[in-house]
RNA sequence: GCCGGAGUGGCGGAAUUGGCAGACGCAUCGGACUUAAAAUCCGGCGAUCCGUAAGGGUCAUACCGGUUCGACCCCGGUCUCCGGCACCA
């Protein structure tokens, strides 16, 4: 064995071996109860960075015990392959969008190679492949045949400087969430697919995800947004139609003073039509039509409003109320228009008292309110008034009350809203999955016929970087025949959302060879669901709720065998450096390969486990990483040093006797304990590693003691056992070296011993009035009666409440005594 | 504004069920080894007070209060920071 620590081979040693005997290749025939681990594949930037090593460090921790526990591990890696850097970098360079992907992809993947990841590659998938993307179209098609996918004209999201629609999901602030450009409104015909029909379910189905952080299943529930109420008819006086509304608060239907719509709602012209109003409407909607989104939705804009000259009726007290348009009214929720209610609505508060429209208290608190003189809207909860036959109700049942009166006399029903808006899926752009339709003049729309899926993305097109989706550029790929009639027709130019190839790969990983259909049943059946999926929390929303909703419609279609795909959730916080993100405009990035070069993957992958628990944010400290650096050469000293006696020494060592050796066994199962408690429960990988630290310290303070060979031994195996999870170049080489065959990895994980653990004696404390005053050995295992007992016998402990009232004494095996005394 | 989460030494962080606050590491200081340096090994290291010393006292987990024999942990309130949503009726 060497004298130092020579990472540089070693590791490139044992990323060979690895790689010849294809020691990660995993099938459903193996041993073991199936575990499947995944971590969210990358895009192919071409570059790793420290989020990546973080998320896939983390995973391969997990992986690499899961196994040595017995478990039969799938654990997948690929490429979320389309998208926007690689076209751009066609209209930039020239570089086909294909051959800068594959190249990136080359790149990444061996990177991801040098950190160590037991990954099977057998199994990798890239979106951008023909046959991948061949199942996404498919998977489109089965939308279609289910009418959940349309095509429909309305104002969209427009990215200006992307040069393409967005959902509402990529809009931030206003902005655009990939560039940061202020995002427009544009009238264009889309496709969408309909998850609001699934809002229900995609709400409901977090109650069961009980390993998913809060914090992610909230976001989601915030982001469905449901609202359980009542629509309600207005009549509008010498008009034919109805105004309907939605409201969350039926039971303030009596206070209702005036109406709000929407300045987009259909109503509006219609109502203004010819009359005094018409010119004042028209300015005020020419004025917001220059409002950018962002304006337009700030809550911190003023609300305006304009009265429109039109009464409606209130359908509870035949009450008419003047109608308005107004700024914070959105056409795109509920109907578009409401019922406001000045005093229980704090934004209607506002617009009534800026416009001094009336205020009726319909909801007492109960507290001695002055309801005459509001100063701000009453929200809470309380008993009904001014409501008629409602009156001295609880405000909830005269809610519910009212709604069932609404319902009963056809005024209007019962109701539930969802914030939650269809996904608008098309997409101008090139470097996507084309979405596999058909326009027929006869037909309408019609989906290619499955067995001609793929619909390939031409390669005969350029990129301007301007305008429409580029297939439009190329001669081959409109022009085509319709699948249904076979007149001629034309192909959809636009591509898909890169969201729809990410919501079904952890599937396809299950048989990603598979040529006949998306994935064996048997396959998915297996393996199926996720059982930790990892990765960062900008995925909280739409990842994560786009992949749901495509499992549970391929769940319905027979596909999926699972209801929710991720029954175990892990968000990593992210990389740090002097307290903010790592980015290069900051240039503090710092490059995981320059660190791999110095100091080797197995230091790197450490640091990144040990600084911080996985899903905290991690503070970067390049002093940090040379104390794991300076930890893994003692390690590999101490085990160079501890060959010489080891060597000879019987695999089974006797039950020990003396001191030393009872401190160093105890070291050892403590060790073996805590770290595969860590690993196990919640991933606490820092402090699994900080008990092999402790570990090995022992081991040092024991190599100077009269050294028992067996035992030193077994902790040497049960050391490199414990650490190669963390470390798997380095335990690979001190396996070999401590004379072991085959990889560590295919090792089984070492147990403890309880009755070890369970010492002879335990040191314990002893309280007066809760402050420790004393510590005592006693023998470990006494009961509550026995432990105060012999504490009692303690001179120290007597000279301690000597001349004091003992009041009360409380014990607690193995841990301490309080003795409560009075005075001092 | 609403909804989450978090506040512990110089720093990253431990404390698994209410039971020794600060494990482990970083930084730093001291010692050993060395001609010397690096590396390595050993040791000190929350604040403060008393004591020449051995040793002992007091304070301390953002702040104020409560429950309890006992609180970083539970409860009520306040402040700060971070994240998400944001005119969704």
């Amino acid at each position: 064995m060497r004298e130092t620590y020579d990472f540089k081979a070693i590791e490139k040693k044992w990323r060979e071996r690895w790689a010849e005997a294809e020691a990660f290749r995993v099938s459903e025939d193996a041993d073991g109860e199936k575990y499947y681990l995944l971590e969210m594949f990358p895009y192919p930037s071409g570059k790793i960075h420290m989020g990546h090593v973080r998320n896939y460090a983390i995973g391969d921790v997990a992986a690499r015990f899961l196994k040595m526990r017995g478990r039969n591990v799938l654990h997948p890696m690929g490429w979320d392959a389309f998208g926007l850097p690689a076209e751009n970098a066609a209209i930039k360079n020239g570089i086909h969008p294909n051959r800068w992907t594959s190249e990136h992809i080359t790149a990444m993947r061996e990177q991801l190679e040098l950190m160590g990841f037991a990954y099977d590659w057998g199994r990798e998938v890239a979106t951008c492949d023909p046959a991948y993307y061949r199942w996404t179209q498919w998977i489109f098609v089965q939308f279609f045949k289910r009418g959940l996918a349309y095509k429909k004209k309305n104002p969209v999201n427009w990215c200006p400087s992307c040069e393409t629609v967005l959902a509402n999901e990529q809009v931030a602030d206003g902005l655009c969430e990939r560039c940061g450009t202020p995002v427009g409104k544009r009238e264009l015909e889309q496709w969408y697919l309909k998850i609001t029909d699934y809002a229900e379910r995609l709400l409901a189905d977090l109650e069961g995800l009980t390993d998913w952080p809060s914090k992610v299943k909230t976001m989601q529930k915030n982001w469905i947004g449901k609202s359980v109420g009542a629509e309600a008819d207005f009549p509008i006086v010498g008009f034919d139609r109805d105004l309907r509304i939605f409201t969350t608060r039926p039971d303030t239907l009596y206070g209702v003073t005036y109406m709000v719509l929407a300045p987009e709602h259909p109503y509006v012209r219609p109502l203004v039509a010819g009359g005094v109003y018409e010119a004042s409407v028209d300015a005020f909607l020419e004025k917001l039509q220059y409002l950018s989104d962002i304006d337009r939705s700030a809550t911190t804009l003023e609300k305006e409003g304009l009265f429109i000259g039109r009464y409606a009726v209130n359908p509870m007290n035949g009450k008419e109320v003047p109608i308005y348009i107004a700024n914070y009214v959105l056409m795109d929720y509920g109907t578009g228009a409401i019922m406001a209610v000045p005093a229980h609505d704090t934004r209607d508060f506002d617009f009534a008292t800026k416009y001094g429209l009336e205020i009726i208290p319909v909801v007492d608190p109960g507290d001695g309110t002055d309801l005459e003189h509001m100063t701000e809207s009453f929200v809470a909860e309380g008993t009904m008034i001014n409501s008629g036959p409602f009156d001295g109700l609880g405000n909830r049942e005269a809610g519910e009350r009212i709604a069932a009166h609404l319902e009963q006399n056809g005024l209007g029903q019962k109701s539930v809203n969802y914030r939650l808006r269809d996904w608008l899926i098309s997409r101008q752009r090139y470097w996507g999955t084309p979405i596999p339709m058909v326009f027929c003049p006869v037909c309408g729309w019609v989906p290619e016929k499955e067995e001609n899926l793929p619909v390939l993305l031409p390669t005969d097109v350029e990129f301007t970087g301007k305008g429409e989706s580029p297939l439009t550029t190329s001669k081959s790929f409109r022009e085509t025949v319709c699948p249904a009639c076979g007149g001629p027709a034309e192909r959809e130019i636009d591509t898909m959302d890169t969201f729809l190839d990410s919501s079904w790969y952890y599937l396809r990983y299950t048989d990603a060879r598979n040529t006949d259909e998306i994935f064996a049943k048997g396959r998915a059946d297996y393996w199926m669901g996720v059982d930790q999926y990892i990765g960062g929390v900008e995925h909280a929303i739409l990842h994560l709720l786009y992949a749901r909703f495509f499992n549970k419609f391929l769940y319905d279609i027979g596909h999926s065998p699972v209801r929710e795909p991720f029954t175990r959730l892990l968000t990593q916080g992210m990389v740090l450096k002097d307290g903010t993100k790592m980015s290069k405009t900051l240039g503090n990035v710092v490059s995981p390969e320059d660190l791999v070069e110095r100091f080797g993957a197995d230091t790197v992958r450490l640091f990144i486990l040990f600084a911080s628990p996985p899903e905290k944010e991690l503070e970067w400290s390049d002093t940090g990483v040379e104390g794991s650096y300076r930890f893994l050469n003692r390690v590999y000293r101490l085990v160079a040093g501890l060959r010489e006696v080891t060597r000879d020494a019987p695999d089974r060592y006797e039950a020990v006797t003396e001191d030393a050796d009872k401190e160093l066994s105890f070291a050892m199962h403590a060790a073996i304990k805590k770290v595969g408690d860590d690993i196990g429960g919640r991933f606490n990988f820092n402090t699994a590693i900080s008990a092999i630290m402790e570990f090995v310290n022992a081991l040092y303070r024991y190599k100077g003691a009269a050294a028992n060979p067996a035992l030193l031994k077994a902790a040497e195996r049960n050391l490199i056992l414990l650490l190669s999870p963390f470390t798997p170049h380095l335990c690979e080489e001190l396996w070999a070296e401590t004379g072991h065959t085959g990889f560590v990895y295919d090792e089984q994980w070492p147990t403890y011993d309880a009755d070890v653990l369970a010492r002879d004696t335990v040191e314990i404390v002893v309280q007066i009035n809760g402050k420790v005053k004393e510590k005592l050995r006693v023998s470990g295992g006494l009961g509550t009666d026995d432990l105060i007992a012999a504490v009692n016998r303690e001179k120290r402990v007597r000279t301690l409440i000597a001349g004091k009232e003992v009041i009360r004494v409380i014990g607690v095996p193995n841990k301490l005594v309080n003795i409560v005394v009075k005075g001092n």
